[in-house]
DNA sequence: CGGCTTTGACCAGCGC
DNA sequence: GCGCTGGTCAAAGCCG
C-alpha cells in the first residue's frame, strides 16, 4: 500500500539544500527557508545537550526510545548526518502496531525534528500542507499541530509545535519523503533549468 | 463551491 | 485493568 516504507537512505550532501531541492534529491531532510540560517538551531549539539521543555522522545516517538537514533554533532550541523536534526528509524521488530488504515501510530517512516527560531509557526518549505488536528500536550503550553502534504499520493506529514520555555523556538518534525517535486521549486527554478539547460549544450 | 481550519470524539499504546 | 496521553478522524464552519 505506503510504497514509501522501503525509502533508500538519505544521501550524504556536501552542501545543506533547501527542503524543496532535498526533496527533489529524495533526501528525507529538510531545514527552514523562511527564517534566516543564522537562527536555524539543531535540536542537539549533543546526545546530553537536550531541550529542558521540549519532549523529544514523545515528539519523535511512534518508535520507541530503543529504536531512536541520534546522530552527534559535527561541523556542519545542517545535516542530519551531523546532527542537524534527528533520524528515527525503526527496524522490523519494532513495527508491531495492530491499528488498521491511516490510524496506524507506528510506522517505519524516517523523521526529522528540527528546531527554529521564528515568529511563525508554519515554516514555508514549499509544499502546500493541509492540517488535519491539533492537541494540547503534556507539560508545554502551546498545541501541537498535525498536517499532512496536500499532494494526492504524498502521505508526509508534519507537526509543529512551540516551546514554552522558549516562545520563538518552533520545533517541526518531518515524518516520510515526499514523493513529488516541489510546486514552488518548481516554478522558481523553470527558468534557472531552463537557462543552464541552454549553457550546458555548449 | 472547493479547499482549508477547527475541534470534539475516538482509538491504541504505554505506564502503573 | 485502568487511566493518561498522543495521533487521527470527520463533521461543521470559514474563506476566497
Amino acid at each position: 500500500m505506503d510504497d514509501q516504507e522501503s525509502t533508500p537512505a538519505p544521501l550524504p550532501l556536501p552542501l545543506p539544500l533547501p527542503p524543496p531541492l532535498l526533496s527533489l534529491l529524495n533526501v528525507p531532510f529538510l531545514f527552514p527557508t523562511s527564517v534566516p540560517s543564522s537562527s536555524f538551531n539543531p535540536p542537539l549539539e549533543s546526545t546530553q545537550n537536550t531541550l529542558p521543555d521540549m519532549d523529544w522522545v514523545s515528539l519523535l516517538s511512534g518508535l520507541g526510545q530503543e529504536n531512536k537514533v541520534m546522530i552527534g554533532s559535527g561541523s556542519n550541523n545542517m545535516m542530519p548526518e551531523n546532527g542537524g536534526g534527528y533520524q528515527i528509524q525503526q527496524d522490523d521488530k519494532g513495527n508491531k502496531d495492530k491499528r488498521k488504515g491511516s490510524r496506524m501510530k507506528k510506522t517505519s517512516r524516517p523523521r526529522f525534528a528540527f528546531q527554529t527560531r521564528s515568529e511563525d509557526d508554519i515554516l514555508d518549505d514549499g509544499y502546500r500542507w493541509r492540517k488535519y488536528g491539533q492537541k494540547s500536550v503534556k507539560n508545554s503550553i502551546y498545541p501541537r499541530s498535525y498536517y499532512r502534504c496536500t499532494h494526492h499520493t504524498c502521505n508526509v506529514k508534519k507537526q509543529i509545535q512551540r516551546l514554552s520555555k522558549d516562545t520563538n523556538m518552533v520545533v517541526t518534525t518531518y515524518e516520510g519523503i515526499h514523493n513529488h517535486p516541489c510546486e514552488k521549486l518548481m516554478e522558481t527554478l523553470a527558468p534557472l533549468l531552463r537557462q543552464f539547460h541552454f549553457l550546458s549544450s555548449f
